[in-house]
DNA sequence: ACGTTGATGTCAGTCACTGACATCAACAAT
DNA sequence: ATTGTTGATGTCAGTGACTGACATCAACGT
């Protein structure tokens, strides 16, 4: 048998999301999260930059599942078309994680420090999706402005998606901002 | 005469962006700003909440600024109108701050935990257009869209005029970039 | 003359985060 | 089987951001 116990970092992400519950995300020292998770303070700084980093880690997948979306979409499509597909590539992925994106976004809203990062997160999406694009042969500024445009709509429909009661499933939502969105450019 | 010296918060300012151009952000430490601007750590903390708000603090007078242009568009005017006018009001306020916008924009750029600030209040200055839209009526989630846009567009502007070799103004990028925007949305 | 106010100083404390070094099961090489 | 290496963890001492409680004292109003 091994000499620790496994998945130390999931012990970590688990015990720091039930003491963000139980407590407040500042209320919350990082000693406590790793006891619960028996293992020291130390050994919670090599597996997370920071105490807020916890609860974000996975967003890296996230990222490259845009970014991947990006790059295999077909020779020609138009620049907004292609963040289109990479949107509804991603949709797909919280459908059945919407009881734990519920949790999560109440605990990263109630702090400030939480929200900050969440933002930090959403525009190194904006970057990468920008990057993507641009190795697509797409100009400036169209590659950035298509990529905010892109997050923006992903963002938004994930608040959505959170805030109302699972009438329209995420995909739906995605679709209807995305439409929206042109006809708010198109001046409607 | 007064009993301290005047003007401590903008001494502070000023201690703050010398020292993080001299030594960069996270090798100077606030005890060092604070004895530079002759007061104490602990005033420092009096006048800004953290370490990375010292850089932040005109932002208020910005966003004010978004948020009035909003509320004061002619009635009948289409939102993305309405964010397109409070863009070009906004926009003449940085020509004469080049030098200090330039400056400013690479110490942040330099530390992410800077960078993260400044998105921060990206969202804010969205959050805060997205709410005037909606006290002039307009619903979700076109208003948070519009909201979006709009501090994409400024963003993605900025940092063209702060890239580029001062050729174009920057209300002529801001006009510029918005064409590309509805190029982008329009499917071109 | 006197009480109040407000910006600042002083001091002690908590906690996030880091560097340096120690431990010791597992595994590989011989 | 012995030995050496590796890698995840522990231990410990430190730095520095940030906070709460209390003190100071010119300016100002009464």
């Amino acid at each position: 048998m091994s000499r620790w116990e496994p998945d130390a970092r999931g012990r970590l992400q688990r015990a720091a999301m039930e003491l963000y519950v139980e407590h407040g995300f500042e209320q919350t020292t990082v000693a406590e999260i790793a006891e619960r998770a028996g293992l020291t303070e130390r050994t919670f700084f090599r597996h997370f930059a920071d105490k807020r980093e916890v609860l974000f880690f996975g967003q890296e997948a996230l990222l490259e599942l845009f970014v991947s979306s990006v790059a295999q979409a077909p020779e020609g499509t138009a620049p907004f078309e292609m963040a289109a597909a990479a949107l509804h590539a991603v949709s797909g992925v919280f459908e059945d994680r919407r009881p734990w994106s519920l949790e999560r976004h109440r605990v990263i809203s109630a702090n400030p420090a939480l929200a900050e990062r969440e933002q930090s997160k959403m525009a190194r999406l904006s970057e990468a999706v920008g990057t993507a694009l641009r190795d697509r042969n797409i100009s400036e500024p169209t590659a950035s402005l298509t990529a905010s445009s892109c997050i923006s709509v992903f963002h938004i429909a994930f608040q959505t998606w959170i805030a109302e009661d699972n009438t329209r499933g995420f995909p739906q939502i995605v679709t209807e901002t995305l439409d929206a969105l042109k006809a708010v450019t198109a001046g409607t």
